[in-house]
RNA sequence: GGGCGAUUAGCUCAGUUGGUUAGAGCACCAGCUCGACAAGCUGGGGGUCAUAGGUUCGAGUCCUAUAUCGCCCA
């Protein structure tokens, strides 16, 4: 602080300080609730509901990006004077959630579920949801998320639970719930059926065991025992059936033909494997077709086979599951373990015996194995099949084995009931809401999927074996009679029931209770089973809102106007929105879905905890910025495809970057390979390595935005410390601009130009263009090369205050702009604006109200289209031209900044009588004497020239300059324009080309080659020059 | 097996209805302590646009095939 810089002055630290400014930020827009939206009559609604994240941790940087461009859009449309709601909340994610805790409670205390009990695990979970949505919420917040945070949702909570119920209960009602057999994925850790959505595969080192099951009462020429290969042998104690291709020699051929096909359209590495491939087949058609002929009849007889250890008889039956082309060509069917063993005891009505029970142990069907677990089991079947000489090989062999993504536990496929939501009604108008085009799915290459998924129209599973979620509002009833049903419920219209066509009767209410124990004196108990998570999911636009009941919020902000989320969930969660969103409420759910990138790492992978390869965004915001981060997310946002992010880890000792790879991103500690010391990782966990400092991950892709915020920052210092004595009246009219300096003509017309891209961009969702834009405007034209125009403006006191205004006019335009990408360093700077000059008005303000306290509440630029013009900015083009050629002979030449150079511009008249205007400005960023300028000027034989936009710069170097190199320069320079020259020659006397080009594109080349011949002719004299001088 | 997408500078990505000499950020090189900013300024080097064909006067862009990678579905 100089003693030239008043008190009064607004001085700017150097430095933008995020931290600060982010917790001020933050307090303004709170204390004003600014992020607010009361239901208001006759003004035009923007509303988006956030994808409520899961309860289960903390954000990650999907989540930051996914948030950050709702961010962006409900700022844009708030600030464009939309009624704007963006509904917060946070998912209960039943499984996800309850497996969690139940890992915890069976690390930290050794206990189960069932040590707990029903309520107590309960209990315990809300703890942690209490938790863990603190945490969530809060990170929000650090984000800069504009939610209505006085609206937080919960989807378990009171609200969501009876929009839950009053959905089911009318899906109930309508006959579309409906309870079935059917074959899941089952959790043997969390005891609950998981989707095929949370399971992933896994290759492990495996056996295959091939077991001999004899023929009950072979005939003559019947084989006495056939031979089924399998990696699960326990499951043989549930087969019901031996299956064999009902005609083996037609698919033997079928399949042969099909190799041959192959084998012809194959290349030539691939042929030789055919080969041998069609070579076996030939063999198998010699060697074991006879056999399954006759197995085949047999079959088709009805014969036999016995099941080996139990000794049960089981039907040989012919399916087309049964491969004759591989293995034995039989296999044994367990229809009620295996997804594909239960089609084939579908079709042939077999039996379905269940022999686990659902901790994983076996049952009553299981005879004397009984109590065992499924490993012990298997290895005494094994034992046994051995002893009894009915095992005939072991291989090993690689299998693909189905994991849970909850438990990391393997997979049993199991038949259990389940609740079923048909499909085939309800999908018909969600598939017609995308296909009429009245949501609209952007990218639009999604929209395939989403139909297709759609239009399976599969049922719905939606009962899960869990505790933590909505109960399914169902009671069974046995020993009762409809009337006495309708008697008890007489009245009720909450109340329904159906035939569970077993005698009983099922019971659905919308309401929380029964109000009854028993009807009838029968018990009426309810349905252990809860949701699907994604049922509740389904309801999230309209049960936020308030749906059941006809509040003020549904009327005015459903449907909502945009879906952002991730495409992995497109079917999962977005059809399944759409689809219970018109069945509750007749009204699609949103308008448009935008589906944005996934963020991977440097190997292409995709980012998770598991893997350890993320960055944790909190990192960012606090080492960065929030602004940093979200301006690099936004750039990110392309429409085309993911993008990689290259993570390093940061040496907290020393600042060291360490690249993170497959090895050392499983690390509970690395050293670091610059300065030695030792940090840990996100896996530290023994005593030692949790001592030590944490590396944070980090990406040098969030510098850019950190530099960013400090370049705007000081752009504001400067423009401050020029602001003394200044009051900034209205720019409401701006006057008549036709009278102004080419310098403010053109940033009018460039601000009118952004502000068209930038909104144009935001309405197509193509924020990556959007960072960029405004990016490079405020860098490379307001910095770069306005601001400095205005320094010589701002020391001369005629002309400093219209630089001053056209300064801060130019300022708080950028500043709304990119408010909505970078909230926080803009609304610091804005608030410092307000201190300096809180008189001023933008023309698109209402001049008879003050500013809004917060850019966040400000009007978003209304540029007018009578701003932009093409003439001035190629007037303003080739001034930078000319000023860069001046900039390019002196670093060429290794002048010093500080040297002044004498420079003269040989323009064409009508060029140089637009440039006059601007010959101090040429000056002053040059850092040059203008001598001359005009059609007859020329420089000094010793001079280095260059070309500019049709002019041609020499910089009388005098003795400075270099004439070898000079004359190396021009030789290299003109070898390239003589081959360009070449180029367009010989496109100019392609007759084909003159012929049917269109004639502007040919006077185009024309011009561009007259242009060319004259810079090579202009060169060529210079290097005459330099030639002589040399001698 | 079916579908979708990608391949452009050392890295990460733009590139509009086909039409100048293909752009940006980071990284790299050289020079700069200028009263906004070294998280900066000025200048520079760096690309046979994956490969092979085709359409066209003209292809990074359209078509076909191939290779490689990724994702989704069974």
């Amino acid at each position: 602080m100089g003693p030239r810089r008043g008190a009064a002055m607004h001085e700017l630290p150097k430095q933008y300080d995020h931290r600060s400014a982010q917790a001020r930020c933050r307090t303004l827009w709170d204390a004003a609730r600014a992020w607010h939206a009361e239901p208001e009559a006759g003004r035009p609604t923007y509303s988006i509901v956030i994808p409520p994240p899961n309860v289960t941790g903390a954000l990650h940087l999907g989540h930051a990006l996914n948030n950050t461009l709702q961010d962006v859009l409900v700022r844009t449309r708030r600030m464009q004077g939309f009624l704007t709601l963006w509904m917060p909340g946070t998912d209960h994610a039943g499984i996800a959630t309850q497996a969690v805790v139940e890992r915890r409670l069976l690390e930290g205390e050794k206990l189960s579920r069932h040590d707990l009990g029903r309520e107590a695990l309960v209990s315990r979970i809300w703890a942690w949801k209490e938790q863990y949505e603190k945490r969530i919420l809060g990170q929000l917040r650090d984000l800069g998320a504009s939610c209505d945070w006085d609206r937080t949702r919960f989807t378990l909570d009171d609200q969501c639970a009876a929009a839950v119920r009053e959905a089911f209960f009318r899906l109930f009602e309508k006959g579309l719930v409906r309870r079935g057999k059917r074959l899941v994925n089952w959790d043997t850790f969390l005891q609950t059926a998981v989707s095929d959505d949370e399971v992933f595969h896994e290759q492990v080192k495996g056996h295959f065991w091939h077991i001999r099951y004899d023929v009950i009462d072979p005939q003559p020429g019947e084989p006495e025992s056939v031979t089924v290969a399998t990696t699960r042998p326990e499951t043989l104690l549930g087969d019901t059936a031996v299956a064999v291709h009902p005609s083996p020699a037609l698919a033997l051929e079928a399949t042969e033909a099909a190799f041959r096909e192959k084998r012809a359209a194959a290349p030539v590495k691939e042929q030789a494997d055919l080969d041998a491939a069609i070579d076996d087949l030939a063999a198998r058609r010699r060697d074991i077709l006879p056999h399954l002929e006759t197995l085949a009849a047999m079959a088709k007889a009805g014969r036999h086979v016995r099941l080996p250890l139990l000794g049960r008889a089981i039907p040989l039956v012919a399916d087309e599951w049964a491969k004759p082309e591989m293995g034995s060509g039989c296999v044994k069917i367990t229809p009620a373990h295996d997804p594909n063993d239960y089609d084939v005891g579908r079709r042939c009505s077999l039996p379905m015996i269940n022999i686990l029970n659902p901790e994983g142990t076996l049952n009553a069907e299981a005879g004397p194995y009984q109590g065992l677990t499924i490993k012990k089991a298997r290895d005494k079947v094994v034992g046994d099949l051995e002893a009894a000489g009915q095992l005939v090989q072991v291989e090993d062999r690689v299998i693909e084995l189905a994991h849970s993504d909850r438990s990391k536990t393997p997979i049993e496929p199991y038949l259990a009931d389940q609740w079923f939501i048909r499909m085939d009604e309800l999908a018909q108008p969600a598939l017609d809401a995308v296909a009429q085009g009245r949501i609209r799915i952007v990218p639009e290459r999604y929209a395939k999927s989403y139909l297709d998924w759609l239009s399976e129209k599969r049922d719905w599973p939606v009962s899960r074996q869990l505790w933590w979620g909505h109960r399914i509002p169902i009671w069974h009833v046995a020993d009762v009679s409809e009337a006495d049903l309708a008697k008890a419920f007489a009245g009720r219209g909450t109340v329904a029931w159906r035939s569970d066509e077993a005698g009983g009767w099922f019971v659905c209410s919308s309401e929380e209770s029964l109000g009854a124990e028993s009807v009838a004196g029968a018990p009426l108990v309810r349905d252990a089973d809860v949701l699907d998570t994604w049922f509740s999911s389904a309801l999230w636009p309209h049960s936020t809102l308030g749906w059941p009941a006809a509040t003020a919020e549904l009327a005015a902000f459903y449907p909502t106007s945009a879906l952002v989320t991730s495409r992995d969930i497109l079917t999962l969660w977005v059809a399944r929105m759409v689809i219970m969103g018109v069945f509750d409420t007749g009204e699609i759910p949103f308008h448009e879905v935008y589906i944005h990138p996934k963020i991977l790492d440097r190997y292409g992978e995709t980012m998770s905890k598991s893997k350890g390869n993320g960055v944790d965004p909190v990192d960012v915001i606090d080492s960065l910025g929030a602004d940093a981060l979200r301006f690099a997310l936004a750039g990110m946002a392309t429409e085309t495809q993911d993008v990689r992010m290259p993570v390093d880890f940061q040496c907290p000792a020393c600042g060291h970057l360490v690249e993170q790879t497959v090895q050392n991103r499983v690390k509970p500690r690395i050293d670091c390979p610059k300065c030695q010391k030792p940090f840990r990782t996100q896996w530290a966990s023994a005593a030692a390595d949790l001592e030590l400092p944490r590396g944070p991950a980090v990406s040098e892709k969030f510098e850019a935005g950190r530099n960013f915020s400090n370049k705007l920052w000081n752009a504001t210092r400067f423009v401050l410390m020029n602001f003394e004595g200044y009051s900034a009246g209205p720019l409401a009219g701006v006057g008549d601009i036709t009278t102004f300096p080419l310098e403010d003509r053109w940033l009018l017309s460039r601000l009118a130009s952004v502000t068209r891209d930038a909104t144009k961009a935001i309405d197509e969702f193509k924020f990556a263009e959007l960072a960029r834009v405004l990016y490079a405007f405020a860098w490379d034209e307001y910095c770069s090369a306005y601001l400095e125009l205005c320094k010589a403006r701002l020391a001369d006191p005629a002309r400093r205050d219209q630089a001053r205004g056209m300064l801060l006019l130019g300022l708080d335009t950028i500043l709304r702009l990119l408010h909505p990408i970078m909230p926080f360093v803009t609304e610091e700077i804005w608030q410092h604006l307000a201190a300096a000059a809180s008189g001023r008005r933008m023309p698109w303000d209402d001049a008879s109200q003050p500013l809004p306290s917060s850019l966040m509440l400000a009007a978003w630029p209304k540029t007018p289209d009578t701003w932009i013009d093409s003439r001035t900015e190629t007037q303003f083009g080739t001034f930078l031209a000319v000023v860069a050629a001046i900039r390019e002979i002196r670093a060429r030449q290794n002048v010093p900044p500080k040297t002044r150079l004498t420079a003269v511009v040989r323009a064409p008249a009508e060029i140089a009588a637009l440039l006059e205007p601007m010959r101090s400005s040429i000056e002053s960023m040059a850092a040059a004497d203008l001598a001359a300028l005009g059609p007859g000027a020329f420089g000094p034989p010793s001079a280095a020239t260059a070309t500019a936009a049709g002019c041609d710069v020499f910089v009388d170097l005098a003795d400075l300059v270099d004439v070898e190199a000079e004359i190396a320069r021009l030789l290299k320079e003109n070898e390239k324009t003589e081959g360009f020259i070449a180029a367009k020659q010989s496109k100019l006397a392609n007759e084909s080309f003159v012929s049917r080009a269109p004639d502007a594109v040919i006077a185009k080349e024309r011009a561009q080659l007259a242009e060319l011949e004259d810079k090579l002719a202009k060169a060529l004299a210079a290097l005459e020059d330099l030639r002589r001088r040399r001698v």
